[in-house]
DNA sequence: ATGCGTGCAAACGATTTGCAGAGAA
DNA sequence: TTCTCTGCAAATCGTTTGCACGCAT
């Protein structure tokens, strides 16, 4: 496996991977983009959907859906795990199941052939919790 | 705890109950309404929206969001449990985590107070693994 | 008679896409 | 120059909501 074309080098490209991998967790499209926005990057909203998923594609960056929202997170090794996410900031740490390997098992008890699984904890994080 | 008030028996919160319960597993409001639709009833999309809302929020049914798009089932038992949801049907199966305990505890490690979790399994149940 | 539940259509919010122009190679 | 990437705005899509009317109670 190599590391998938690049394409061109770009300010929006640069600026957007930036503000994600600052981020502490997950964030959306719309709140990376205004946050931008806010440092005085202007990038089309447009763009950050597309450097958003195109990161997400190449198992760059993390996504969950929450409320109808989809919420990105820098994610350097592309290896599966789950995450603890912090309801009120979006900070999110790692968890690590017990194993992976029974739900291939109790899935084939009941004929079924296992594609994908999502699992994500929800809660508050130590400091949203004291405030 | 109380069941609910019922509100007033209509014609349609009955045919789209049914129409929920006879399912085999998850399916969206426009799927719903299609069949509906397709049966000869004539039910509004918001109604039936408004209805299969109501059911979650009873906790009547348990729903899962796929590509952005909400999927119910109906519920009987109001109890916390999890999904094996067949991908190309819609069919599901209860499945059991080994234990939830450890969520709390992993959740506990980080400083983390948990308030919900998801956790669905997706895949091909039998049937549709070998058509 | 009272007002909840419905249907329709407009409103919505998030995400996507068409297209012409800008800038990287 | 060439062709990808961007920006804007229009278009989608699923879902929600305002409002007037019909029907269950």
């Amino acid at each position: 496996m190599e590391t998938a074309t690049e394409g061109r080098r770009t300010v929006q490209k640069t600026v957007i991977r930036q503000a994600l991998d600052q981020r502490e967790g997950f964030v959306s499209a719309q709140q990376l983009h205004s946050a931008l926005e806010a440092a005085g990057d202007r990038v089309g909203i447009a763009t950050v959907y597309r450097q958003l998923n195109a990161l997400a594609a190449a198992g760059l960056a993390d996504t969950i859906t929450v409320d109808g929202e989809i919420l990105y997170k820098a994610c350097g090794d592309r290896t599966h795990h789950h995450h603890l996410v912090c309801e009120r900031c979006g900070r999110s740490d790692q968890i690590d199941p017990p194993s992976e390997s029974w739900i291939q098992s109790a899935a084939a008890a009941r004929g079924y052939t296992v594609t994908r699984h999502v699992f994500e904890v929800f809660g508050l994080c130590a400091d949203c919790a004291a405030a």
